[in-house]
DNA sequence: ATTTAAATATAGGGTGCCCTAACAATGTTA
DNA sequence: TAACATTGTTAGGGCACCCTATATTTAAAT
């Protein structure tokens, strides 16, 4: 099991790598707004365990086995901000949040908050939901 | 601010003192699932901190800046349970995840929650939405 | 009241994750 | 290619939280 920590790395990872093409120590601490020092640390951690390659100076690489992580994170990690979008939670709330809890929830939440995002967006009325919902937020009562 | 755990022990000690009048040490630690030694370690710490008054033998009690951090974090706890209900997540996922999320979400998050579900649960056509949203998760289509 | 059982406390250790400071490798530029 | 800047590494430490094993105290039972 991976902690939300390592979580985190795999995904920085991730995201670094398809933005730029490959991924340095440097990158990943300013993603993480932590050391270098630290991010060599987690680096061997996660590359004794197999989900990432590390040679020394010399970049990290995401194993098959760790890209599947970071992109079961991000798209976690998608579905939520797509929830927290719906439900009017401003930025850079909804994306401080989405980092927060995109880790650790059961798959089966996961699931039930995309199809609820689903549902409200094909809804045959969704501009009309959402502006019915904006409406409550700020009165308290149905329109 | 006070880590995650540490929230977790204040909630704990708030539900367990409503419940059967006192908290001792054994109780916190049957609640949190962890060693009595930890329980003592961390409850010595928040009496340090001003957040619950502790005398050796001699249970433990909230003060009042800790029982409001306990109550917050419960609140919290009971309307993510309310929307994860309402999505239809299973208990005891449901549990589980709303002890997971409950904390560090930011209290705009909490309260678009808390609007969604006032929002549906206020609803004319209340019965009908999730009845629809029921079909929608089985179905992948509006009804 | 003494013995026994249950609860609580302390000592000492471990892991994960972070840091600073000092050092080593790499890349750049004169 | 030598000097400098950037990046990466190591060593050593700290904090939060957890544990086991070993006292100690309180409560219960004889």
């Amino acid at each position: 099991m991976l902690s939300r920590k390592a979580e985190d790395y795999l995904e920085a990872i991730l995201n670094i790598t398809e933005k730029k093409g490959y991924t340095r120590i440097k990158d990943i601490a300013l993603a993480l707004n932590v050391k270098p020092s630290s991010v060599v640390e987690m680096v061997k951690r996660l590359d004794d365990r197999g989900f990432v390659n590390y040679r020394k100076y010399d970049g990290v690489t995401l194993t098959p086995k760790g890209a599947e992580i970071g992109r079961a994170v991000w798209g976690r990690h998608t579905t939520i901000r797509a929830f927290l979008e719906i439900i009017k939670v401003p930025e850079p709330t909804a994306n401080k949040d989405a980092c927060i809890i995109e880790h650790e929830l059961e798959s089966k939440t996961i699931e039930q908050i995309r199809n609820l995002v689903d549902f409200v967006k094909s809804a045959p009325d969704y501009p009309q939901w959402l502006e019915h919902f904006e409406v409550f937020c700020a009165t308290g009562v149905h329109p």
